[in-house]
DNA sequence: ATGAAAGCGCTAACAG
DNA sequence: CTGTTAGCGCTTTCAT
C-alpha cells in the first residue's frame, strides 16, 4: 500500500535550497532573473525532490493553463482522430498539452462540454460544431476559439472547401451518364452538410442531373445503411453520402440487398478515410485534408493567443476516383 | 470586437445577493446547508450574472478537479476511439469530464503526458501503456490509476483475454489444415502482444502447427503491409496479425502482390474494428470488447476514487470467423 | 539578485 | 442557517 505522501511544494524546495520561494519561482519561470549559481542549485534540488508546480495554483494567479482543448462531435468517425492527430502535432511543437473531448453528436452536450472545458484551457478548437446562432456566439466568447468547418464573422476558422468537392463529385457522375442522383444528408446543423448540398445543387443544375436530397441521417455507418435503403426507393442510379462513414454503410447495405456497385448504383463519399481505399469496392470520395485541418486550426489558435487578429483559412479538397463509381 | 470583461467571481454574486461568499459557495456545493429561500435567490443571481466558479481556485483548495484523464497510444487506431467512447459513457453518468490524450505511440511521450496530465485530473486510465517497469510504477503513483490491457500488482486493471483469443485463432487455422503460420508482432513493450504470442505458441504446440514470430512491426496499417511481405518470404500459409489495422494492411499488400486470401494465405487479426467486417475479403478476427473495456475502466476508476481497493477484471474475447480464413 | 508581502478565487473550519 | 477567518500553492509587485 503506497503511503499517500504530501506533494512537494515550492516551499519545500525553497527551504532545502536556502532561498525564498520567490527565487525558486523565478528559477523555474524566469531563469534569467536568477544568478546562474543559485539557479542551478535550486533546479537541482527541485529535481531531486521531484517538485512539480501545482498547475491549479499557477493557473489561479496567471490566468493561463498551458492547455488547449479540442471538441469533436464523434470519436467514432475516423475523420476526427485524423484532425486530432494534426492538432496534436502542432500543439506539441509549442509545448502545450491538448485535451480532446467528444460531444457525442449532441448540440446540448457540446455546449455543456465547452462551458466546462473553457475555463481549463487557454484556447479551444471546435470541430464541426452542432451548436449554432446565438449560443455558438456565446460559446466562442468564453475563450479564444478557432472553428473548424464552420464560419462565423469575427472568429477564426479553418474551412475545408467541400462545396467544390461536391461539384466535382456531381460532375463526375454526370460524365458517367447518371441522370438521377440522391444525396444522403448529414446533420442539418452542420455547415459542411449545407456546403455539400449547395455544391451538388449548383452542379446538378449545370449538368442537368436530377438531385434528390434525402435525410437527414445520422452521419454514421448505420446512417448510411438507412440512407441506402431510401436511395433505393428513390429510383436513382447514384448516391452521394454526407461522409465516408455513411458511404461505407451504404456500400454494405447495397451488398446485402444484392445491388451491384457501381453498375446499378454508384457511390461517392466525403473524407477519404483510410478504409475508403481498402473496402470493396473501393470508394470514390472527396478527400478532405484531415491532419492539415487539425494542424492549421491549432496553428491559428496559437497565433490568436499570441495576439494575432482572427483569420479564416480555406483548405482545398480533391475528388479521388475509385471503383465505386466505375 | 468583444470587450474583455472581468469574469464574474463569487464575490460579485455575494454582493448582489447581500450574503457572504461562504453562503454563495454553500448554495452551490452543499445546497442543503442553506435556507431554501436564500439558496434560490443566490442561485438565481449567480445564473443571471453568468457566474462560473473558477476551477483552478476550487481545485487549489479541494485538491480535486472533477476531471478524468485517459491516455491512449494511437488515436489513428479505431480501437482506441472505441474504448474512449465507452469511457466517456461511464464518465458522463458520473458528471465528470474526460480528457483524452494521445501519446503518439512513444513511451517517452507517454510518460511526459502522464506527468503533465496527472495533476489536472482526479484519476487516470492508461490504455495499453508502453512504459514499463519502474517508470510505470512511478507514473501510477502520481494519481489513482486504472490500467487497460496491462497488469500490475496492486494497481487496478481491466484486461482483455487475448490469450485465449489467440489460442482459438490458431486452433481454427489448425482445423483448416494450416501447417505453418506467421505472427506479425506488435510492440515488444505491449503486454497484449506478449499474451497473443503466448496464446499462439501454446496452441501451435498443442496442434503441431509451425509458428514463425515476425516483427516487431508498427501496429498500424503500414506495419501490416511490411509484415505481409515478411510473411510471404517466410513460406507460411497463414498469418495472424497483432491487430486488425495490421491485418487490413496485410490484406492490402497481399492483394497488390496477387496473393489470394484465403486460398494462398489466411489472415486473422485482433480487435474486430467496424472495417474488418466491411473490407474485402472480410477479416476473421478476435473481437475485443472495446467499449466495454472503456466503460469498465472508468467504472473501476470511479470505484477507486470512492475508496474501493484496487481490483483486476478480465473481459472475454471471441473469435469472429469471416472470409479471410475461408 | 533576492526577499517580504500581497493576493488570485475559492472552500472549510469555526463561531455565532 | 449564516458570517468571519484562514489559507490552498503559486506568481508578482515592491523593496532592498
Amino acid at each position: 500500500m503506497p503511503v499517500t505522501t504530501r506533494p512537494v511544494t515550492i516551499r519545500d524546495v525553497a527551504r532545502q535550497a536556502q532561498v525564498s520561494v520567490s527565487t525558486v519561482s523565478r528559477a523555474l519561470t524566469a531563469p534569467e532573473l536568477v544568478r546562474a549559481e543559485t539557479r542551478v542549485r535550486v533546479l537541482e534540488i527541485a529535481d531531486r525532490l521531484g517538485y512539480q508546480p501545482n498547475p491549479a495554483a499557477r493557473s489561479l494567479i496567471t490566468g493561463r493553463t498551458g492547455n488547449l482543448g479540442i471538441v469533436v462531435p464523434d470519436l467514432g468517425n475516423p475523420f476526427y482522430p485524423g484532425v486530432m492527430r494534426g492538432a496534436q502535432a502542432s500543439a506539441r511543437d509549442s509545448g502545450r498539452s491538448v485535451f480532446f473531448c467528444d460531444s457525442g453528436g449532441s448540440a446540448r452536450q457540446e455546449a455543456a462540454l465547452v462551458r466546462s472545458l473553457a475555463p481549463q484551457v487557454d484556447g479551444l478548437v471546435l470541430c464541426s460544431p452542432l451548436t449554432g446562432g446565438a449560443e455558438l456566439a456565446e460559446l466562442v466568447a468564453l475563450r479564444t476559439t478557432v472553428l473548424l468547418n464552420r464560419p462565423l464573422p469575427g472568429v477564426s476558422s479553418v474551412l475545408m472547401d467541400s462545396r467544390s468537392g461536391a461539384e466535382a463529385a456531381l460532375a463526375r457522375l454526370a460524365l458517367l451518364g447518371h441522370q438521377r442522383c440522391a444525396y444522403l444528408g448529414g446533420p442539418d446543423e452542420s455547415w459542411t452538410n449545407g456546403e455539400r448540398l449547395a455544391g451538388l445543387r449548383s452542379a446538378s443544375d449545370e449538368h442537368g442531373v436530377g438531385l434528390r436530397a434525402l435525410g437527414p441521417f445520422p452521419p454514421s455507418f448505420a446512417g448510411g445503411e438507412l440512407g441506402a435503403d431510401e436511395a433505393l426507393g428513390a429510383g436513382v442510379t447514384a448516391l452521394v453520402a454526407y461522409n465516408d462513414l455513411m458511404a461505407l454503410g451504404a456500400l454494405q447495405r447495397l451488398r446485402e440487398r444484392g445491388v451491384a456497385v457501381p453498375d446499378r448504383m454508384a457511390v461517392i463519399g466525403f473524407d477519404d478515410l483510410l478504409y475508403s481505399a481498402v473496402c470493396h469496392p473501393s470508394l470514390t470520395t472527396v478527400a478532405l485534408p484531415m491532419e492539415e485541418g487539425g494542424r492549421a486550426a491549432v496553428r491559428e489558435l496559437l497565433a490568436r493567443l499570441a495576439g494575432e487578429p482572427p483569420s479564416t483559412r480555406v483548405l482545398p479538397t480533391a475528388l479521388r476516383v475509385r471503383a465505386s463509381t466505375g
